[in-house]
RNA sequence: GGAGAGGUGGGUGAGUGGCUUAAACCAACGGUUUGCUAAACCGUCGUACGGGGUCAACCUGUACCGAGAGUUCAAAUCUCUCCCUCUCCGCCA
């Protein structure tokens, strides 16, 4: 959510953020709503100061026994023109929150506007491609060759998109999760294990709610949500708290499974481990003093791309154009790693800046220093890593010609073993 | 699932109809003292949304004591509904 007040003194900044991310726009509505709504406040404040003024009064006339039956007769009408102004003020407050909750977050200035992929810049790439001398396979054939992962039972258990991690996979994909905590705790990350269901406060605070419900597996007899990442249970630890100054930044990192319906996916994005409805994933989450929050997303995107560099794989960092970024962000990195299996780049990580638009939802101030005012923090994460697609490259990066796979090193400590098959 | 207790400011916690913008303490902030730190002492210290303004470190209004509704001239305080938390019992990894 955007501060009334800055789409009050700027309607035409926001009016642009808006259309640069093609959403839809709402300011007329949000301000045609907002001038109403100060209209019937202060009409109605006015009457109250009257009402309190005439209480005072009462009070004193009753203490000093005399009578105060014809002041509270006048008091009959004012009682019942707060009453239905108080009503009509509701209704708008309600359908303003309504708009206010529509307006995306408004990118910043250094994010290239565009719609498509071509209009992503690269800002970083590392590594390359393994050097082979036969074809290189796809995930999904080597691991069902070594046996790491059932697609076909999962399906059976659950459905499909649910994979059986088994044997040398699935402690693959454990050891990826104790090297990835440990390198967030040793980056100054708290580890953090965080309820894999959210209340629908949790799910609004993050914008998951109300519009992006279809996203979420949903437990409808107890209203809970099954988190989509751990940045919806995370980031709302500190909802409706406040900070000192000092102890901003606030760092964390969680390992959760994370569930997604994904409805609507199919073809080769859906193939393998490509896209999952249950998959693993780090998060790493920053509560961070406004001022610093964008050199906070640059040592983000580092502590992300370190892991991709010790692992040995090949990435590049994208800088998402306007069209390619939610509703809640206002600046966002995608870490890509090359799958040398399918020729073709897979999104391993996003890492945003949300500046103060979840934390005006979700109500997570900081008292400055001195005597100023609580302020909104700004919010960031990013994955550090996600599982499926880091697994995915791992087993296509460092296949051998016998259909075998070799452990990267930084790993072997973790797994216990330095080849797989 | 059954029974009981409770939800107050950054925190702990008083307050049972008008004098409560909410005692007290802690934390925080400013100052005095001090070689430095600490301690002690003095002082300041709610938030949100409006209005006015030499637009700021100023003045002013309203609301807010879990949420909503009601009674009343007047509600943290009385009534009702809902939500949540805790304790005990039952069940259980």
């Amino acid at each position: 959510m955007l501060d009334i007040k800055f789409i009050r003194e700027h309607p035409d900044l926001v009016r642009e953020g808006i259309q640069k991310k093609g959403a839809a726009d709402s300011v007329d509505e949000v301000l045609r709503l907002d001038a109403h709504r100060r209209e019937l406040l202060q009409k109605v404040e006015h009457l109250k100061s009257h009402r309190n003024m005439v209480s005072e009064e009462v009070g004193k006339l009753k203490r000093t026994g005399k009578d105060a039956a014809t002041v509270i007769a006048e008091m009959e009408t004012v009682k019942n023109q707060i009453k239905s102004i108080d009503d009509e003020l509701r209704g708008v407050e309600e359908t303003l929150h309504g708009f206010m909750l529509t307006i995306p977050n408004i990118p910043h200035p250094s994010v290239p506007v565009g719609t498509k992929p071509e209009h992503n810049q690269e800002v970083a790439t590392w590594g390359e491609p393994p050097v082979i001398d036969f074809k290189p396979k796809p995930h999904w054939e080597l691991v069902e060759k070594l046996d790491l992962i059932d697609f076909e039972r999962g399906v059976k258990v659950a459905g499909a998109g649910f994979p059986v991690y088994k044997g040398q996979g699935a402690k693959l994909q454990r050891a990826l999760i104790n090297f990835f905590l440990d390198e967030g705790a040793a980056k100054g990350y708290q580890e953090i294990q965080p309820p894999l269901m959210v209340n629908a406060a949790s799910a609004t605070g993050t914008g998951q709610l109300p519009d992006k419900e279809d996203l979420m597996y949903v437990a409808t007899k107890d209203d809970l949500y099954l988190i989509p990442t751990a940045e919806v249970p995370v980031t709302n630890i500190h909802r409706d708290e406040m900070f000192t100054e000092q102890q901003l930044p606030v760092k964390y990192c969680a390992y959760t499974p994370c569930f997604r319906r994904e409805a609507g996916s199919y073809g080769k994005d859906v193939r393998g481990l490509n896209r999952l409805h249950q998959f693993d994933k780090v998060e790493l989450v920053k509560y961070v003093h406004p001022g610093v929050s964008y050199n906070e997303l640059e040592s983000l995107r580092e502590d992300a791309e370190q892991l991709l560099k010790k692992l040995g794989l090949q990435y590049r960092t994208l800088l998402m154009c306007t069209g390619d970024m939610g509703f809640t962000q206002s600046k966002k990195y995608d870490l890509e790693t090359w799958s040398i299996g399918q020729q073709r780049w897979l999104e391993v990580s996003s890492i945003s800046n949300f500046e103060a638009f979840q934390a005006r939802r979700m109500n997570i101030r900081f008292r400055p220093r001195g005597d100023g005012k609580p302020e909104f923090v700004h919010t960031l994460n990013g994955s550090g890593l996600a599982l499926p697609r880091v697994v995915a490259t791992i087993i296509e990066h460092y296949q051998t010609p016998e259909g075998k796979v070799i452990v990267p090193k930084a790993l072997h400590k973790y797994t216990g073993f330095e080849i797989i098959g």
